[in-house]
DNA sequence: CTTGACGCAGAACGCATGTTCGAGTATTAT
DNA sequence: ATAATACTCGAACATGCGTTCTGCGTCAAG
């Protein structure tokens, strides 16, 4: 058995997930009883005895004496939300940052909250992280410096003609958000934009395709220009 | 007392109310003892009655046995959610649907989930509205066919200049999403996209400014073209 | 007036759920 | 080996909390 190897251990971890999970499932938080349900953990006594762990460690709130009293910390009671790590920036002339698979928003230092119903699939939702776009090489795209972009890892798998994703080309050290297609000689890039040229991308070039895009967001706070 | 005035009497109402609210302050649903307790009613039988009602009309969802088992009905609940009417569509040659001062999301038929986060003032998010773009006017506001736009109600006060707004021009039937300039003989209706020409309104012509855009959301489900 | 639906209160019941205690087993340190 | 610490279990306890029943007053219809 893993002793204290981090922090953070196996049931710890567990329950953390499971927090969220039910959270958004259900819309409150779990009992001790069901958490150690899931968890595996027979006896309250023990739920218990990591659920004062956590609060410690200041991963988790609770209420005391009250029941479904355990929340996940950071001040958000999250419902039907989302929370997508925002792994980076996107820009014109460098790769795609895209974070590691286990890579979850435990970790991640800012994160936005999508509503779940924004989602396209409430289900499926794992693999999504989003970009900050930098700089106004993509307008046409129909993204704008500042946007955010809230894209789905492919895992490696290609993408349906007509999604649009966002792709690295090595060779020619660029990034771009354009919608794909396959060609009998290579791949075709096209813009959002009707009146904008599309990119046409050889066979033998290299092309990484890092995510479909499922969302774009932006706010509009300040004055721009 | 006021009986059964129209589907919804003042307790339902304030219930209703409280359910949001509380879930938006806790994270998690109140007990039938403390909706009680906010609504002024003593009895736990009573709020059990009014409780059973606002499940038979569909407002509210009931897991029967557990506590703190009621919910806003919708599929949503709301954490640090917030729920913005979708008062219609904007199209170019129409008027903009605004909903009414008092419209609140109990009313509204679809709505929009958006997470507290995102909102540009957490506090003040009242006079919020979103609406759904029809066709492919507004590009050179860099908003798409499809596209939700989610505006704050200027309430009759002017906007700041560069802020992007929503602006419906009767003489021309025309409405457009535009950055806003006050200049001494007019108006100035400044395009997002820098290639496109401004609109210039003359200080005679009618000009109603019908909310302030605040965030502008793309959801990239199935294929466009 | 009688009847019945409606709004309300209070109490009792019983299960759900957080809390606490005692004890047993492993792992690590001394 | 012995002690200390971390982890686990089961059970009992106390209360939180949903459910149900009885009763009382009000108002409108018959």
């Amino acid at each position: 058995m893993v002793r204290k190897s981090k922090g953070l251990g196996e049931r710890h971890k567990k329950i953390l997930a499971f927090l969220k999970t039910y959270q958004e499932r259900t819309g409150y938080p779990p009992t001790i009883r069901e958490i150690g349900e899931d968890t595996g953990i027979s006896s309250t006594s023990v739920v218990n005895y990591y659920l004062d762990q956590l609060e410690k460690m200041g991963r988790i709130e609770r209420q005391r004496k009250i029941s479904r009293g355990v929340q996940l910390a950071g001040g958000s009671p999250l419902g039907e939300m989302f929370k997508i790590p925002v792994a980076g920036r996107i820009v014109a002339g460098e790769p795609i940052p895209v974070p590691a698979s286990d890579f979850s928003y435990f970790d991640a230092e800012t994160s936005i909250d999508i509503a779940r119903s924004l989602l396209p699939s409430p289900d499926k939702s794992e693999g999504l992280f989003a970009l900050e776009v930098d700089g106004d090489s993509m307008i046409d795209a129909m993204v704008n410096d500042g946007d955010i972009v809230v894209m789905k890892s492919t895992g490696g798998i290609q993408p349906n003609n007509g999604d649009m994703v966002a792709v690295w080309l090595p060779e020619r050290d660029e990034t771009t958000l354009k919608y794909f297609y396959k060609e009998k000689e290579g791949y075709r890039l096209q813009p959002a934009n009707p009146t904008m040229e599309a990119i046409h991308v050889d066979k033998d070039e290299a092309l990484e395709i890092k995510g479909k895009v499922v969302m774009v967001i932006r706010q509009i706070e300040k004055t721009v220009i």
